[in-house]
DNA sequence: CGACAAGTTGAAAAGCATCAAAGTAGGTGG
DNA sequence: CCACCTACTTTGATGCTTTTCAACTTGTCG
């Protein structure tokens, strides 16, 4: 099984680690491009994504979508409804995934039983926060060019490559779903990421890009540099299983 | 002391209460337009709002500034630093503000001791998160009419107004801020605002406002309706408080 | 009354959307 | 293996929304 986001914040302990695996379900495939839960589905608890890319996206009245977030493997799917009576997002797979179901009741013994691991699951959230912050701040307050900087910059963070020179990936969203998470039309997204490659700040080959000048990007993007934290000490002091 | 936002989801016990009482410091006062805590600063745990109005927001390298949450009476401010090393929004009182600190160490006190509260900790930053796909929704979708449209309608929700056919309150917002909230210019904001008051859905008095045609604002906007839990069943079954 | 901040107005330009059509790649069946 | 189909990408032309810049007006408070 994959590192969960959760490691980001702490090492998790053999036993916490199991305790999770166990109150997820069986592992559920999709092939690409599926509906895994529309806006307005009943709920039936959180999901895991174990493997593939998967989006979150806001359906609007008119027929217009607002992609939120672009899942990768580790993350914890279809949160934000756990307020909702019914779902407010929809998850789609954008490659073939694999996913697990975490109900209701599995949630509700983490809160009862695992004070560390429920501390984490509300720093995910914050997490989840602080990438909706910025994403609405590129999308508020930046154009086109260096919205898209700032999103390649975020994939490529999330995808644990930043920090050398140079970083490649293959990116599997296309230029409808780039547009819908950008607040742009496919059209004019097409031809921002030509201008962005033609600044030669990216090389694209297919599906795989090049981030070729990070700096440049960073740049052009605007955004604040920023550090998680780790092992906070508050969080460090709680027990790891209740009696 | 206010109803707490928690009270959405759940009513608390007399004994939850006082215990989210007892953690929280020393109420403290603030001017209008002052900052509580600017991006960057070093954090000294969670902010409980207990009057006034308080926005959040990201600045970025350029100067500009998205504002990206608007607090109201019984909100919990600053959580998504927590997940940072250093404050990643900006905290600015709107009006006078009272506000008292959470320290990291109450908070802990909380998740160790209290799995019901700490659930709702959890199930409130899943309906921030809610409020920030909408607001992205609409900033990346949406026209300059709609967005006011939407962040009127929000607000008067926020204040428990929305139910009865119109609805009146103040609003104690520049339009520079709300240029902000909106990701539009002040100028910009100034005229979608005489528009949107010209077609006679909204009127204006200095700081008051009254919607008067709540349904053409709502198709203006364009955004689902939506509604919260209440009283989760796997909420429910969690003990107070533990051992 | 004066001074400063906030709100308002106008004109021009930039950025993005829209519509329609042509090009390209990957997959399927003949 | 080629031809075709379909979905995705790219291009062009045009118009609308929003920004920008600058000036003017109104309101507020000492």
């Amino acid at each position: 099984m994959l590192p969960h986001r959760f490691e980001a914040f702490v090492d998790l302990s053999e036993e916490e680690r199991k305790a999770l695996k166990e109150l997820a379900g069986e592992a559920q495939h999709r092939p690409a491009r599926q509906t895994i839960r529309r806006q307005g589905d009943r709920i039936e608890g959180l999901y895991t994504l174990d493997a593939g890319w998967v989006t979150s996206s806001y359906d609007l009245k008119d027929g217009k979508r607002q992609t939120v977030k672009v899942h990768l493997p580790g993350d914890i799917l279809g949160a934000p409804s756990l307020a909702l009576k019914t779902a407010g997002e929809t998850l789609t797979s954008v490659t073939p995934v694999i996913f697990r179901c975490i109900p209701f009741d599995a949630l509700a013994s983490i809160f009862r039983e695992y004070p560390r691991v429920s501390a984490l699951f509300f720093l995910c959230a914050q997490q989840e926060r602080v990438f909706l912050m910025e994403r609405l701040s590129s999308v508020g307050q930046r154009n086109a060019l260096s919205r898209l900087a700032t999103l390649l910059l975020h994939l490529a963070e999330r995808l644990g490559l930043l920090g050398g020179a140079a970083v490649s990936f293959e990116l599997p969203l296309r230029q409808q779903e780039l547009a819908e998470l950008l607040g742009l039309t496919p059209v004019h997204l097409n031809r921002t990421f030509q201008r962005l490659i033609g600044s030669g700040m990216v090389e694209r080959d297919g599906r795989a890009l090049l981030l070729s000048d990070i700096s440049s990007l960073r740049n052009l993007a605007g955004m604040q540099a920023r550090e998680w934290v780790y092992m906070p000490a508050w969080l460090e002091g709680l027990p790891q299983k209740n009696a």
